[in-house]
DNA sequence: ATGGTTGCTGCGCAA
């Protein structure tokens, strides 16, 4: 076991962002980065700057906004899509469903690392709502078994979860009155993950009110700082042990002349575990 | 003021 960067970062279009995903990795010396909302099918995922740095890169793309990836410069083993339980979302044939999997799963240096993109829920009202319940339920269950499995196992579980669990992780109770991300449900989803036995590794580090993760693009929602904490890193407590530090890479959602191009509406989330 | 922005096998729709 060595020292090792592990970030998570929805990019919002890879072939978009791939020069600033690349420069960030750079600055930040992240030695393994899960994405998700890669919007592009597997082969149009852009591996060869990723490949220049040192990383291999892992990919599943499943429809044409979503897909999650895993660039790795300590190794990538032991891939899969998906986890058993996961629910597809419709009677599709077989590999659709697979295709359609918001989870991508590698052992990169001993730690197992799981790329998640949980579905959106759209509105409460939504079909899209239930499946994302049924979708969490199912994660739940599978990572109980992975824990009973090993309970010494080093298993993160990283991504843009779509839920905001506390109020203190939205900018205003008010504004998303009624909205997904903050209802009862999809809270006690989260916190049921969590008691599991996957605490929240960056929360300790990064404290206070009015820490976020992901901004809405449009309303000035950045300069006004009113966003959501919506990313993040889970850990299985052998996991959590090796937490030195953690950070949100909030500059990195900034608008400017010392970046490339245009910025995810989401910073890319980075926990430091010690060897 | 029901607005604003970003991305896409884009031309509306999901985020």
């Amino acid at each position: 076991m060595s020292t090792m960067r592990l970030a998570t970062w929805n990019v919002n279009s890879i072939r978009a962002r791939v020069d600033r995903v690349t420069d960030w990795l750079e600055r930040a010396d992240v030695d393994v980065l899960a994405m998700q909302e890669t919007k592009c099918s597997d082969d149009q995922f852009p591996t060869m700057p990723f490949a220049a740095l040192g990383y291999d890169v892992v990919h599943c793309g499943f429809n044409q906004w979503n897909g999650v990836a895993i660039a790795s410069r300590v190794g990538i083993d032991d891939v899969e899509v998906g986890f058993a339980g996961q629910p597809s979302w419709s009677d599709k044939p077989e590999a659709e469903a697979v295709a359609e999997a918001r989870a991508l799963g590698a052992t990169c240096n001993g730690v197992r690392v799981w790329s998640l993109y949980i579905p959106n829920g759209r509105t409460v009202d939504s079909p899209h709502y239930l499946y994302k319940l049924k979708w969490l339920a199912a994660l739940r269950e599978t990572a109980a078994t992975w824990l009973a499995d090993d309970p010494s196992a080093q298993i993160a579980l990283v991504g843009d979860w779509n839920i905001a669990p506390t109020d203190e992780d939205v900018w205003s109770v008010e504004a998303y009155q009624g909205s997904t991300h903050v209802t009862v449900p999809e809270r006690s989803a989260f916190d049921a993950i969590v008691e599991t036995g996957f605490s929240d590794l960056v929360r300790p580090y990064t404290p206070g009110p009015a820490v976020f993760t992901y901004w809405d693009y449009t309303q000035l929602r950045f300069p006004k700082n009113r966003g959501m904490r919506i990313d993040f890193i889970l850990g299985s407590p052998s996991l959590a042990q090796r937490v030195e530090r953690a950070e949100i890479a909030r500059d990195e959602r900034k608008t400017g002349k010392d970046r490339v191009g245009s910025p995810s509406d989401h910073a890319p989330v980075v926990v430091t575990l010690t060897g």
